[in-house]
RNA sequence: GCCCAUAUGGCUCAGGGGUAGAGCACUUCCUUGGUAAGGAAGAGGUCGUGAGUUCAAGUCUCACUAUGGGCUCCA
């Protein structure tokens, strides 16, 4: 047996440890190093080891379950004493402790019924059994430490030694609400220190680009505690980065037939109740009193257009209409998940909604993707594509729920689009296409959305008249391409590290003149570049030369231009690369033919 | 909402029962400099809010608010 084997996967993919495959195992082996298949042996390992050395400190602790998740593992137990962060290095220092005794990792089997007994004081463990099925159950021990497990783990506990705990949380027992909170250590193990070192460096990496550090350093939004929580302000970078991202929406929407429509921020809660907000999405939703009258702040925009549609009679000639708005809509998040701009309680979405004939979903829907991809590609996004289908809290006959999911799966499926389903994630009204991209800290975000809803027009009474001149009700695509502003711009900002294509930057040009004399010469340039829709800013303050230049440079602004004696005379600029230090010069001209080219860029 | 942690000038942080400090940023003056920090002076905080303990509270206790890491939910 190799030294480095830790284990075997079988035909099926299975893994099996060492211990359950004893000697003369035929299977591929796992050898010890950073496979997938190794790193869950390892991890699951470095789980157990753990909670041996929580026992070992703090005795009276009971364990319920130690997974292996996508970032490591994580142990969830109850304990007496209080544990935080600054515990974690004391609870590391065991397990090293714990790996010098060289304990072997060994599993034997038990029946079910032996195994309630010899657990009959650990109600967690319990807890555990009443979710397996299985007759027979796996105990694996390493010195006086025994956990019901089913592995797999490595034979011994010198394959562990690059670990780090990350951070103590509180997790409900089994995810449930309403259930005991339980406390939860994550960590992360590796096959060798460089991979764990590369992974925490990796972790730095993804702070530095944390969008609510970046937008702090760069004056584009705060938050008030005097003012609540989750409730954005934008300062004068942010509303301009905002503003620019606003109009490329404006221009892509608009050459693609959308038009511009604007409802009421707060609507009587009877038009939320015909809707099903108020019963499905209530406890979400912000009311008030108007004149003795209950009125609810809108947490999604579809009324407000569905009220404009039927404003005026619509003939099946006029379908698809598709109206946009970027509606502002309030939520009552739970204070515990606000979360800088990536959860917040106010925020804009690029909400638009189709209307349109039952045979037109499947071309509408594919538009939908098409303008999605578009966005995406300009920022140079990945992203993945989910179907999800009918929720608990619903509306709607189950037929039209089936119809209605079946149409979003086949415009996919025909368009050979990859996606996957999650099962009970939908609308209350209707199923959905959720769009989800992956931000700097490898975390998922729904950010666009597609949604085929039958149930919204059937309770407006939306109609439209047909050819044979019955009336009929159109479908509604409720769709959003960013989901909001504030979440897109969080994610924007951590891609791209708060250094914005020169479309999107607040400021796009920081002028620096050599001295007083070249001041009015950079204001004229600034001016010319505001008349072309460029921000620029003059560093003209009362600082050294060298110092307006570094402190330009550390603005993270794509051209910071120097004008000087010779710039005047020549109608030119130095313009200074940012990232190479390089200098080049031109002509005024050639300057804005270079800036309008790049303002082209930010066209879809 | 729940568990844990944190809260000191605009920002980053030090100080740990005897009534506040640093660096950067800011203001003014000198300096007019060709590519990453010129010099001097100055202003700015009742130490998140409210109670309590104490002769005395940024400092100890409690509550609240906000923020951070999770659970859950969602754009």
């Amino acid at each position: 047996m190799s030294e480095n084997l830790i284990g075997y996967i079988d035909d099926q993919g299975n893994i099996l440890d060492t211990q359950t495959a004893g000697e003369n195992c035929t299977a591929t082996p796992i050898e010890y190093d950073n496979s997938e298949q190794a790193l869950e042996i390892v991890r699951h390992s470095t789980a157990h080891l753990m909670a041996q050395a929580i026992t070992e400190l703090y005795p009276n602790s009971q364990f319920f379950v130690g997974p292996v998740v996508d970032e490591g593992f994580y142990y969830d137990f109850r304990i007496d004493e209080q544990i935080g962060e600054n515990d974690l290095k004391g609870i590391e220092k065991k397990m090293k402790e714990l790996i010098k005794k060289k304990y072997k990792i060994e599993k034997y089997e038990i029946s079910k019924e032996e195994a309630l007994v010899k657990f009959a004081n650990d109600d967690l463990k319990l807890k555990v059994m009443e979710r397996i099925t299985d007759d027979t159950l796996s105990i694996y021990k390493q010195g006086d430490f025994e956990d019901l497990c089913r592995g797999p783990h490595v034979p011994a506990l010198r394959f562990l030694h690059n670990f780090k705990l990350t951070r103590v949380a509180g997790a409900y027992l089994g995810g449930d609400e309403k259930a005991e909170m339980l406390t939860r250590i994550y960590g992360i193990a590796f096959a060798d220190k460089e991979s764990l070192k590369a992974h925490m460096t990796m972790l730095e990496e993804a702070k530095k680009r944390d969008h609510r550090k970046i937008g702090a350093e760069m004056n584009l939004f705060m938050f008030d505690e005097e003012s609540g929580a989750g409730l954005p302000f934008w300062m004068p970078q942010g509303a301009k980065l905002r503003a620019k991202l606003e109009d490329i929406l404006h221009k892509a929407h608009r050459v693609r037939g959308y038009e511009p429509v604007r409802g009421p921020e707060i609507l009587k809660a009877d038009m939320w109740r015909t809707s099903g907000h108020y019963a499905c999405y209530g406890e979400n939703m912000y009311l008030t009193t108007i004149d003795e009258q209950e009125y609810g702040i809108k947490p999604m925009n579809c009324i407000g257009h569905i009220q404009i549609f039927k404003q005026t009679q619509k003939s099946y000639r006029d379908l698809p209409v598709k109206f946009y708005e970027y509606g502002v809509v309030h939520r009552h998040e739970k204070s515990g998940v606000l979360h800088g701009l990536l959860r917040v309680r106010e925020f804009t979405q690029d909400d638009a909604h189709i209307f349109c004939a039952p045979d037109q979903i499947a071309t509408e829907v594919i538009d939908v993707v098409e303008f999605v991809d578009s966005v995406m590609k300009l920022f140079g996004f990945e992203y993945t594509m989910e179907v999800a289908t009918k929720p608990e809290k619903a509306i709607g006959e189950d037929a039209v729920w089936e119809l209605a999911t079946q149409g979003l799966k086949d415009a996919l499926t025909e368009n050979k689009l990859p996606f996957t389903i999650d099962e009970g994630g939908g609308a209350f009204y209707g199923p959905k296409i959720d769009v989800k991209i992956t931000d700097a800290l490898g975390r998922k975000w729904q950010c666009g959305t597609i949604q085929v809803d039958f149930n919204l027009p059937e309770r407006f009474g939306v109609e439209y008249v047909a050819e044979d001149n019955t009336r009929k009700q159109p479908v509604m695509i409720h769709r959003a391409i960013l989901g909001s502003f504030e979440r897109f711009i969080a994610i924007l900002v951590e891609h791209y590290a708060g250094e914005f294509p020169f479309f999107l930057a607040p400021t796009q040009v920081i002028f620096v003149p050599i001295s007083e004399s070249h001041v009015a010469y950079a204001k004229a340039l600034k001016k010319t570049l505001m008349l072309e829709g460029i921000d620029s800013e003059v560093y003209d303050k009362n600082d050294s030369l060298n110092k307006r230049i570094r402190t330009a440079e550390k603005q993270r602004v794509p051209y910071v231009v120097i004008v000087g004696d010779e710039e005047v005379q020549g109608n030119s600029v130095a313009i200074r690369n940012r990232r190479t230090r390089e200098q080049y010069n031109l002509t005024q001209d050639e300057f804005m033919v270079e800036l309008t080219q790049q303002l082209q860029e930010g066209k879809i």
